[in-house]
DNA sequence: CTGCTCTAC
DNA sequence: GTAGAGCAG
């Protein structure tokens, strides 16, 4: 067999093994391939992300995120927490890093040391468990808004632990995190972090069948209300931070389960 | 779980 | 800067 011929056939393979590659994987076996690879980010396509009002989304592994730079943090902060990444290790807490993803400049940590605040997590450390490297990375200083200690050790650390049950209990939930970043609010920092006057939290379970929305809106301050008395309707929180939720979702259910503020199938025991 | 601070090298 | 222990809600 001569050269040339060698060369023809490996040709034709590499071709077919492309059109192969394209048409007859599934989206799902193709982002498998990808992560496996460990060559490019998640596949964004599979996840309910929001829009951005700021023109820049970050994706890493375990999140993605639209940062803000005029208020030095995330708008908002989104990811799918599966059933299968609840995990008990214990990870060391490694230090925070500024994101070097962010094009405009992700703050310094350094903003928050002695401001009084805490480097609050918007993607919690918990919910990254199932690897070192995914927990490590909840540690970018894109992931972080400055929250009062007691706020977030007290009602937004019993939120996250809700969203973990819920997890558990739906089969997987995906996650949209973030500070209301409107109105006057105190900045933290040489680089002026804005401290929010309001968190928020919406949910999404795409997983059992039946999709259903569940939304929370805190005031910036610890409570000892029951989690429900914080459950506002995804609209409102559109209308709040100028977010469109769930755009790729059918319009019709879309907008049935965004103007709902029930939560009767979610449950609070 | 959510964090900060202090000591030591 | 890094590593660890200790403390608090």
């Amino acid at each position: 067999m001569s050269k040339r011929t060698l060369y023809s056939i490996l040709a034709i393979v590499i071709v077919l093994g492309v059109y192969a590659y394209e048409h007859f994987l599934s989206e799902e076996e193709k982002s498998e391939i990808i992560e496996a690879g460990n060559t490019v980010k998640i596949d964004t396509n599979e996840y309910f992300l929001p829009s951005s009002t700021t023109g820049q989304i970050v994706h890493h592994e375990g999140y993605s995120l639209s940062y803000s730079e005029p208020h030095e943090q995330a708008e908002w902060v989104a990811y799918e927490l599966k059933k299968s990444h609840l995990s008990n290790t214990n990870h060391k807490r490694p230090y925070f890093e500024i994101d070097k993803a962010v094009k405009t400049g992700a703050a310094d940590w350094k903003n928050y040391k002695n401001s009084g605040y805490d480097r609050g997590h918007l993607c919690p450390a918990g919910d990254r468990k199932y690897s070192q490297n995914a927990h490590d990375e909840t540690f970018l200083t894109s992931n972080i808004s400055p929250q009062l200690h007691d706020f977030n050790s007290g009602i937004w650390n019993t939120l996250e632990q809700k969203v973990r049950y819920w997890a558990s209990k739906y089969d997987g939930v995906f996650v949209v995190t973030g500070g209301v970043l409107k109105g006057n609010m105190k900045t933290i920092g040489d680089e002026e972090v804005s401290v929010p006057n309001q968190f928020f939290k919406v949910l999404i379970d795409n997983n059992t069948g039946k999709t259903k929305m569940i939304a929370f809106l805190m005031p910036h301050e610890n409570s000892n209300k029951p989690l429900y008395e914080f459950v506002v309707s995804v609209d409102s929180i559109e209308v709040l931070t100028g977010i469109d939720f769930f755009p790729e979702l059918d319009d019709a259910i879309e907008d049935k389960l965004e103007a709902s503020n029930s939560y009767k199938n979610w449950s609070f025991n």
